[in-house]
DNA sequence: TTAACGATTGAGCAATTGTTCAACTGAATG
DNA sequence: CATTCAGTTGAACAATTGCTCAATCGTTAA
């Protein structure tokens, strides 16, 4: 905090709304962890790999084969996935079995596409 | 679509699961648009603004104070924004007077902020 | 008309992103 | 053992992103 603060050129802008405004967003941790999430699902690749282990159990080859991308790609973006807790997975010989570990970004996709059929 | 196809050597994999996830992705255009929505909240000042927004009406000047950054940034990020159909302006003199323009976008921050306090 | 100011816009830049490529790991098979 | 192959990893690259700076627009007031 406390750097060279911009404002409007006469001075005070309108307090009172900035007072409660900053009410609103006043707990940072939050909203970075909120913004990592959607970041993590504004990319249409790792929101299909999602979207398509919601709904099966899936290995890399599998994701790959699916969305006609690389092992290599998948399996960074699985990483990120992984990193975020959002899905989870269990080996079994050379394969890598994938899941969701999380039953609330299902909500929130849903959420995001009732946005777009409106 | 039939681009070379990144299979695992072997050949098949696990078909009726590919199948069946494929289902789940099948609607392309969708899942962009929710990509898109996801992106635009991605980002913490995008965001920030669009909490801010979602509890009081404000002008630039506002934001740029609330937020210690440039009126030029903000603008910036409103007009992104106002191309979404996340938020819409009324004019007011030299003023603009920001609002938001979707009530469900609401829903999906509570949605996220849900995933990052469990 | 002129000056002031809130807001917008475009160019430019550093930082970040998603993919490919190549090398590598580790488990299964011969 | 050596080979095979699903999966992982790191480097490299183009493309995108968010900000600053400077110029400009549009409205208000002198």
């Amino acid at each position: 905090m406390t750097k060279p603060i911009p404002v409007c050129k006469i001075g005070i802008v309108h307090k009172d709304k900035v007072k409660s405004a900053q009410s609103a967003i006043k707990n940072e941790h939050n909203i970075l962890e909120a913004s990592e999430i959607f970041k993590i699902l504004s990319d249409p690749t790792r929101l299909k790999i999602v979207m398509a282990l919601a709904k099966e159990e899936l290995c890399v080859c599998d994701i790959a084969a699916l969305l006609n991308l690389t092992e290599s790609a998948i399996s960074h973006q699985l990483r990120l996935l992984k990193n975020s807790r959002i899905v989870k997975h269990r080996r079994d010989g050379k394969m890598a079995y994938y899941t969701l570990d999380d039953e609330h970004i299902e909500d929130l996709i849903k959420a995001a596409l009732q946005h777009t059929t409106e």
